[in-house]
DNA sequence: TGTACATCAGTGAACGCGCGTTCACTGATGTAC
DNA sequence: TGTACATCAGTGAACGCGCGTTCACTGATGTAC
């Protein structure tokens, strides 16, 4: 990350915009690890090999770093939701995404917490202006014919991934992969 | 709570353990207005008006202070639910039960976090040993008739309600009673 | 009924901790002449 | 091609904060004789 340098002076080895980046991917991976709550600003600069106020440089306050990861979050969790709607068959897709965004929950737990915790600033509404709820908001609207059908659909889906992803994250529930599949089944859930 | 005293000998007005329920109960009020994360036993023993370390007479530390708050708050949870199923209708109870989970998360949000937080020591499994889940469960086993169904459908069912207490909460939706109302559907959830 | 004593629920002072943030600073970089 | 200078991303020291917890203590209470 940071080359070494045998002088005092400041290490320079960012160019412009890197060391944001940078903060971010340590920020991303110390989260892989550390709970949420204990993730400091002081640390990260640490794991990147900065003061912590070199941060300030970058972000106003440390609400702004962690919007940051929040975003990135909220990008890979997408990606990951439209992977796996894109490779199931197109009647399982709607389940398929549900089982991504809880096997994702369980792969990145404090970030999850990011991105959905009490930060205001931070999640916003995650979903609604986003490519994979779009899909989702079509599917239920297939099935259901109504648009308040749909909207109740995709409200139920959500609370149901949403809960379960909870519920195993806060130990309530085993982190099981078979678990995931039988709840989140397409034969037995939401007929109409 | 505290006798006024003219001397300044330790205030002796708690008779033996009333200073552990004036704890309990003051932490109870703490959480209406606190920030799970925000909550200390400094906090809460300068409520009752003690010193810091009076709590300690009465708690090995602040970890099982907290337990004591979360099995007051299951308690009480659990309590609302049966009030809920036993006014409801029979075909109803179910969904009943299901509203009065969320109903009593949005009221105590900080309470309803401890409850269900990563403590490990604390939460356990918070149902299985619990009046209303035998309710719900033998309500699951009379509409899917097999074993394994019934556990699917109270695995699916306590995923809903949990996740949308939790988005809610989160203010990804709006805590609105009607939209609980809505996602909670008896005519349109897991029929069979 | 008095007295000696053990118990134990309180006390205030002190500890170390890591945090987010502010401050005045330094020195490499890029540009204008 | 040199030189003067503004910019700005870094620096380390310092701030105040409230926390959980430990410590030696004090003095009211209840009991045994």
């Amino acid at each position: 990350m940071v080359t070494v340098s045998t002088s005092t002076a400041p290490v320079r080895s960012y160019h412009h915009g890197d060391l944001r980046s940078a903060l971010v991917e340590a920020g991303l991976k110390a989260l892989e690890t550390t709970p949420l709550n204990d993730l400091s600003l002081r640390q990260i600069a640490r794991d990147v090999g900065v003061s912590a106020t070199a941060v300030y440089r970058h972000f106003p306050d440390k609400a702004a770093l962690l919007s940051a990861l929040a975003a990135e979050g909220i990008a890979q969790m997408a990606q990951q939701q439209r992977d796996a709607a894109a490779t199931a068959a197109p009647a399982q897709a709607f389940a398929a995404t549900g089982r991504a965004y809880v096997r994702w929950a369980l792969a990145h737990p404090a970030l999850f917490r990011l991105v959905f915790g009490q930060c205001q600033e931070v999640g916003q509404t995650v979903f609604g202006d986003n490519d994979a709820a779009r899909m989702l908001r079509d599917y239920a609207q297939g099935i259901t014919g109504d648009e308040a059908g749909a909207q109740r659909l995709m409200l139920q889906a959500w609370s149901l991934v949403h809960g379960l992803a909870m519920l195993m994250l806060d130990g309530q529930l085993p982190a099981d992969d078979g678990l995931i599949d039988r709840v989140i089944d397409a034969e037995t859930l939401f007929r109409t």
